[in-house]
DNA sequence: CTGTTAGCGCGTTCAG
DNA sequence: CTGAACGCGCTAACAG
């Protein structure tokens, strides 16, 4: 079958104990026979059996990352910076797992990446806000920490869940911060009739953002109309074409859509372009996040910056335990806010 | 430590070889013991170990699916359709490894996922085209395919190797037909000077789209033009946007701009308006993928659709060995023409 | 249908 | 600095 430890040993002449030595570098071998050794892997062409080792060690190099649509670039650059960060440290395999958005499948990936006893978990993005899932999702991350896991999220808040023990590190973004500055910026133009396209309900992310944007929206006397143009939908683009058609319906006059993010904005735009509207002559429109393409959008999106790559970089480090977790176990990252040219003042 | 076998089977009053078959639901076992033991498994909260696993049935649970940019649609989507359909699989782990595009990295990734003794290996996406790195690359192959791993290339032309020996399974999309399909119908509108803005040198889909084009161009008489309006970049939107620069300071006169992809494309349309140039009015512009934001862009995006999604699918049911190898082991998946509007006749 | 017995390939004591 | 021996947790024969 495959090439062995004790194969390598034979040719090496020496036991299957000082080739795992030179292996694995952590115990003092002689010069001579460390080349000897190596040599004979080489000439072997001998690889490591993973699963025997895991055995042995009682602990594997994978390390998992949970997305939750890795076709979204959203995730994928975050995922990348895992990645690269893990890439680094030899040995090491950082794995994508695409959830879909889907609850179960997270349980599920969970439960996987336990059985496969990896040495850390990354989930990110926003979290199903769902008390039964919830308290599910708690239990399973209470196990693999229990199971020598470390966990780490990133890019969504810290669990809600009120019991003692060990809360997993939690890198979150400020999208409540984001929206209210998005918000903010669109009163300061002059707008009064502001659409708010939310994304999917019983998420963080889109409650985060859509209380930003209320607290704004309440602090210049306009909740109510907050309340009443506000729809929910997908993250996707279509949700921007549909939603911006409702908004329109319920109030033909309002003067800015906000979008939940820069997918569902370019759906905005295109609705609009389809109404005759122009942007941001008729109607001012914002995205969120700052992915790539949003610059290329005509006309360039105003949005909020998310620092993706580096909160990756920093899940990346934590779950490889090469920095200190930050106080409390909790940071933030501050989103900027990128004024283009999507954003005007309303016509008099 | 951590709960194993041998508690689950003392505490349903069996032995370990009965809850590992159980487990497995390979051999007939009695519905009382059956319902018994799974009651224990979910008092102790028992999760198999996977490496042990792994280590004494000689064979793991993990697929690997490397992708050369994780932050990129066109390979989410790839690798979210293999992940979806080995998903269905229960127990199957499909594991996304992001190269990067380095050809370093994909063979980092390979040995790993050998030493993991992953059932299978999707690689998705071009290959580098280099005669050492192919060698390496083949070599690597021949390995894992020795060692028992399934081996599928998905959107990466069959090997070229002439070596006799197990080939792996290759879906390959029809570059070269996308390319010069574009191309003519750019010609039939009565463009005759187009310039090509070619992705990054020594890449398998590099090449066989620019073949496609210099075909295409070759049978209009217009070969020498091709050569001398041809450009390489990267795959990403600066390089569309320093490309049509240069192609502009080349033929100012030009009248299409034929990218490389849909995410080029995106910055040639930009360099053309910040040069005040219009599209399709001044200049005609393609892409090719067809990406979901591809339809959005201003104007929509004249580009050849490759169904990424139904070759990922395949890619992930082969991967299984739940399908059938297409003959001769290579399938090739066809793109669509999408005529939109970012192309049209040349002004007079 | 179920229990017993051997390893799977490696890491890690403990001696030397 | 090196070798011998043991066990990680599980699956796969082999009996019964």
């Amino acid at each position: 079958m495959s090439v062995t430890l004790a194969d390598v040993a034979a040719r090496a002449g020496v036991s299957a104990a000082t080739v795992s030595r030179v292996l694995n570098g952590n115990y003092p071998v002689a010069g001579a026979t460390r080349t000897r050794v190596l040599r004979a892997v080489e000439e072997l062409e001998y690889v490591v059996n993973g699963p025997a080792s895991a055995l042995a060690a009682a602990t594997s190099d994978l390390i998992g990352v949970l997305v939750n649509d890795i076709a979204d670039p959203f995730f994928g650059i975050m995922a990348g910076a895992v990645q690269s960060e893990i890439g680094q440290a030899t040995r090491k395999l950082a794995i994508v797992c695409n959830t879909g958005g889907s609850p179960e499948r997270e349980l599920t990936y969970l439960t996987l990446l336990q059985r496969q006893r990896a040495s850390a978990v990354v989930l990110t993005g926003g979290a199903v806000e769902d008390a039964a899932h919830g308290a599910a999702l708690a239990t399973r991350l209470r196990r693999l920490d229990a199971a020598g896991s470390r966990v780490v999220l990133c890019g969504r808040p810290p669990l809600a869940t009120e019991e003692d023990g060990p809360h997993p590190l939690a890198l979150t973004f400020d999208n409540r911060g984001g929206a209210r500055r998005l918000t903010e910026h669109l009163l300061s133009l002059g707008h009064r009739r502001l659409g708010y396209l939310s994304g999917p309900a019983a998420r963080t992310t889109t409650r985060h953002r859509l209380e930003g944007h209320r607290a704004a929206m309440a602090a210049a006397g306009l909740a109510a109309d907050a309340e009443r143009l506000t729809t929910h939908g997908g993250y996707d683009r279509a949700s921007g074409y549909d939603g911006t058609l409702e908004l329109l319906r319920r109030d033909p006059d309002l003067t800015a859509i906000l979008a939940a993010n820069d997918t569902v904005a370019l759906g905005v735009c295109a609705a609009l372009r389809d109404r005759g509207l122009r942007i941001p002559q008729d109607v001012s429109v914002t995205g969120f996040d700052d992915l790539p393409f949003a610059v290329d959008a005509v006309p360039a999106l105003t949005t909020v910056r998310l620092p993706l790559h580096d909160a990756g970089a920093r899940a990346g480090r934590l779950a490889l335990g090469r920095e200190d977790a930050p106080p409390g176990g909790v940071a933030t990252f501050h989103g900027d806010l990128m004024v283009r040219d999507s954003t005007a003042p309303p016509r008099p």
